[in-house]
RNA sequence: GCCCGGGUGGUGGAAUGGUAGACACAGCGGACUUAAAAUCCGUUGGCUUCACGGCCGUGCGGGUUCGAGUCCCGCCCCGGGCACCA
């Protein structure tokens, strides 16, 4: 048995022999339970895997080894998302062609993750790329469109102009494309959309039924964005002769006939607050501004004109910039408030967004922060209707909900509650409008003006109509083509292809083909259905299997995608669902996000005047770089590994360094699985260090090794320290399990420590029969134990325990709680509260025992010494707290 | 501004309302060695004491409790998300 931890000598073995055993292959045994352990589907980057995506797959791949060994059926697949933009920019960039370029990244993907140990079943894998998977990607996307959830539509939508596409809300941040950064610009294209907003609801509440980390549910929550409140219809009326009259101030007001009646909606989540309404706003580009300008007069019309003309060349970012002061114009219109019939002004003004609601509101400025700016610098009235119910009135506006109305007629007195129930009923019950529910969600928008994505299996034919392109017809092959840079006149380099583009559908009609491609999401918005059945020609997948391995038991990736992927596959699995296709509701039962893993980053102070980056207080330097500057020139950080920064620590390098074990400890033990972490190589040599002694400790215990320990055991009188060693062994096994089927996969390696540590020390003792069958037990419950962690090292020790096969299809070892119970405990003995004493007492006694041993202890004597003892409070096998004064 | 996380020794972190600091890293002392590395043993929150011990201590201020890192209220700081969504 090597007594000593040497990677080199025999991880690439392992790996070697495990590969020849097909030993990862998925069985799917029906007798047993099924284990599905899945980690997001990655785009494999030229850069290779660092050493913080590993964090990402090594605790999955724990969980899924633990559950192999405990008898589980494990569904561990692994395939790459290989369209999209990142990989087509790449390509370009390195002027090549993306499919094998991205076969290329694969492979050393594939390469790297074996050389961690990770037990992935490569015979499933698969890339989005690839034809016999688009095609059902396509075939769904048929199915959305004939259940009317795929749609084409002329919008405004988000134009990145570096990437050259259109893009979804979910890739915009802060006006800026979160991929390249540029800012994003609006432009009318017709674009086809997923109608997820009709599933909003069910998007919501399914929350409820997952264990995912309550933030991100949160995050989708308010992405989602829903907001209960009533829409209701404002009658507008127009002054006659507007400019003289209101000059006099005495507008006579025209009476208009119902073929010229005008009115809005608008949506309010305080309709209590509707007597405090004092004017109401329109969107720039809301349609009824197009009516009004035809009827207000001037010099309205001239001031609506300009103020729209003014609202077109905004950016979308200036537009939404909070800080902006509030602009507007008065239309010359007015609105009657439909509660009290009051005449109150319509403005224009964009801080209430077209896309949101009616693009219309009522306006309170006593009790709305934005309508209170626009009022005061438009010298409109404010109003109080709500009085807060307790402490004094808050300066106006104010906002909050515990209070009652006022300045509302008869409905003064109310709560909010019960004025927002009443007004309610009141404008339904008069058709003014209705209570309703709305949302911030909007469609997800799918169109892609780019080349290396799934194309839309629509066909355009000459009449004018569209139709899906036949089932027989899948799938639609992305063309081979020379030159696929985006064209940036809003068409995808497609429409460039004629061959492409020009069809005869199968009843000799004459069509043209869409153009578009789908952006990355849609390909990974199913793939962990098709792993249930990866190849299947005929269809999707067989709907027995999906209904085996469905849900995923056990989800895991980075939190960035909290909404995006995570929501557009949900979306997805309800369609399938609601098709009768998945038994599922929820694609993902458990998801867990890892922390990332930081690298020690240098950087220069800047010199005088020096620009820096957003963000930063320093420029980035190479490590030769900071070695030459002056020492109070350099500081250092700990920022998120990537070739950029050129702080990657690869697993290449770190596995030739230390080992695969090595590195799979110490991303275990170095925090909790959700926290960030800081790459260490003295944690490295920790990890190091551990492993050898469990290769020592093993060592020790094989020379008293008996494989029969276990029917030897009940017929042996156990000496004290050979009791005491099979107690710690079945702690041991207790506390594993539970931490990795709880994610503290860094408590679980620091309970190998101290198990290690223990029975090293319980060696020192006096050999003897008992000792050397139980120390049998602890040294087949510690290689299977490390085994999900360190595989190599316990196949290792297995086979030099003279083992046949992999401790992988060895049985997870089970504990007894009888013998993992302590016989002694150690009471805590408080004076009010402070520790003044411990007891060693015999576990189970009794209370009254306790609270005498305790009173009678000398050091607790001299702190209740004079004072008189009032309650003892005893908690059995734990403490007892004497209170005296 | 709103919504989530988080704040514990020199460092990473542990702790179902019940002995704060497990486990590890780094440090210090020692053994082995010509020496170093490796390994092993001991020690390590602060203040105080010759010592036994005592006092303080989980971002800050209150509260509940026999007892609070943990629960409640009010703040501060750090990280992430959303952001004129009516």
């Amino acid at each position: 048995m090597p007594d000593r931890y040497e990677p080199a000598a025999f991880e690439a073995k392992w790996q070697q022999r495990w590969k020849e055993a097909d030993l990862f292959e998925t069985t799917e045994d029906p007798k047993k339970p099924k284990f599905y352990g899945l980690d997001f589907f990655p785009y494999p980057s030229g850069a290779g895997l660092s050493v913080g995506h590993c964090r990402n797959y090594i605790p999955t791949d724990v969980i899924c080894r633990m559950k192999r060994m405990q008898g589980y059926n494990v569904l561990h697949p692994m395939g790459f998302d290989a369209f999209g933009l990142p990989a087509e920019n790449e390509a370009i960039k390195n002027k090549t062609h993306p499919a094998p370029m991205i076969d290329k990244y694969a492979a050393t993907y594939r390469r790297q993750m074996e050389l961690v140990g990770i037990s992935y079943d490569w015979s499933r894998s698969f890339k989005s790329s690839d034809p016999s998977y688009y095609k059902w990607t396509q075939w769904i996307f048929e199915l959305l469109y004939k259940r009317g959830l795929a749609y084409q539509k002329l919008a405004a939508v988000n134009w990145d102009p570096v990437d050259k596409t259109v893009l979804a809300d979910e890739e915009i941040v802060a006006g800026r494309a979160e991929r390249s950064g540029a800012l994003v610009e609006k432009r009318f294209i017709p674009q086809w959309f997923f109608k997820i907003t009709d599933y909003a609801q069910r998007l919501i509440d399914d929350l409820d039924t997952v264990d995912w980390p309550e933030g991100i549910k949160q995050q989708q929550r308010n992405w989602i964005g829903r907001s209960e409140g009533a829409q209701f219809t404002l009658k507008v009326e127009i002054p006659a002769f507007s400019a003289e009259l209101e000059a006099a101030k005495e507008p006579t007001f025209e009476v208009l006939t119902p073929e010229r009646q005008m009115a809005f909606d608008v949506f309010t989540t305080r309709l209590d607050t509707i007597f405090g309404m004092t004017f109401c706003v329109l969107a720039p580009e809301h349609p009824l501004v197009d009516t009004l300008q035809k009827v207000v007069g001037e010099p309205h019309i001239t001031d609506i004109q300009a103020y729209r003309d003014n609202a077109k060349t905004l950016s979308e970012q200036d537009r939404l910039a909070t800080t902006r002061e509030k602009t507007g114009v008065f239309t010359g219109a007015y609105a009657i408030n439909p509660a009290n019939a009051e005449r109150v002004p319509i403005y224009l003004a964009d801080y209430v967004l077209a896309t949101y609601g009616t693009g219309a509101i009522m306006a309170v400025p006593g009790h709305d922060d934005r309508d209170f700016e626009f009022a005061k610098k438009f010298g409109i009235a404010v109003r109080q209707v709500i009085q807060p119910i307790e402490g004094e009135t808050p300066e106006l506006p104010f906002a909050v909900k515990e209070g009652t109305l006022v300045n509302s007629e008869k409905y003064d007195g109310l709560t909010v509650q019960e004025a927002q129930t009443g007004l309610g009923f009141w404008i339904e019950a008069h058709g003014i409008g209705q209570r309703k529910i709305q949302y911030k969600l909007r469609d997800w928008l799918i169109s892609r003006q780019r080349y290396w994505g799934c194309p839309i299996p629509i066909i355009h034919e000459a009449d004018g109509g569209m139709a899906p392109v036949g089932e027989k017809d899948l799938p639609v092959y992305l063309p081979e083509v020379e030159n696929y840079e985006p064209s940036g006149d809003g068409t995808s380099p497609l429409a460039g292809i004629p061959q492409f583009v020009n069809v005869t559908d199968s009843d000799g009609r004459l069509g043209k083909r869409e153009t578009d491609t789908m952006g990355g999401f849609a390909c990974s918005s199913w793939y962990f259905l098709r792993f249930c059945d990866p190849f299947n020609d005929d269809k999707p997948w067989d709907a027995d299997k999906a209904a085996y391995w469905m849900p995923v038991d056990c989800y895991v990736g980075g939190a960035e995608h909290a909404v995006m992927h995570l929501l557009y596959a949900r979306f997805w699995t309800k369609v399938l669902f609601d098709e009768g296709l998945v038994t599922v509701q929820e694609p993902f039962q458990r998801l867990q996000n890892q922390g990332q893993v930081l690298g020690h980053t240098p950087y220069r102070k800047p010199r005088e005047g020096e620009k820096l980056d957003m963000g930063e207080e320093g420029v980035l330097v190479s490590f030769e770089e900071a070695k030459k500057l002056p020492k109070e020139d350099v500081f250092y950080k700990w920022v998120r590994m990537s070739k950029s920064k050129g702080n990657v620590i690869t697993p290449d390098e770190a596995v030739a360094s230390f080992g695969a074990d090595a590195l799979r400890i110490y991303e275990l033990f170095v925090a909790p699985f959700n926290q960030d972490v800081q790459w260490s190589n003295e944690g490295m040599q920790g990890a190091t260090r551990f492993l050898t002694r469990v290769f020592k400790l093993a060592g020790d215990l094989a020379k008293g090794y008996d494989a029969d320990w276990r029917g030897l055991l009940d017929f042996e009188e156990l000496d004290d320290n050979a009791k005491k060693l099979r107690r710690i062994t079945h702690q041991t096994i207790k506390k594993s399990t539970e931490d990795i089927d709880r994610f503290a996969f860094n408590t679980y390696i620091s309970s190998l420590m101290i198990f290690s540590n223990e029975v090293q020390d319980l060696l020192r003792a006096q050999p003897s029969r008992g000792l050397a069958l139980a120390g049998s037990e602890a040294l087949e419950a510690l290689i299977l134990l490390l085994s999900p962690a360190a595989p190599h090292s316990a196949d290792e020790l297995w086979e030099s325990l003279g083992k046949e096969g992999f401790t992988f299809t060895a049985t997870w070892p089970s504990f007894s709680e009888d013998l993992a119970a302590e016989d002694t405990v150690t009471i805590a003995v408080q004076v009010n509260g402070k520790l003044r004493d411990t007891l060693e007492m015999p576990a189970g006694s009794s209370n009254e025992e306790l609270e005498q041993v305790a009173l009678g202890s000398a050091k607790v004597a001299v702190h209740t010494d004079g004072k008189t003892v009032r309650k003892v409070i005893v908690i059995a096998g734990k403490l007892v707290n004497i209170v005296a004064n």
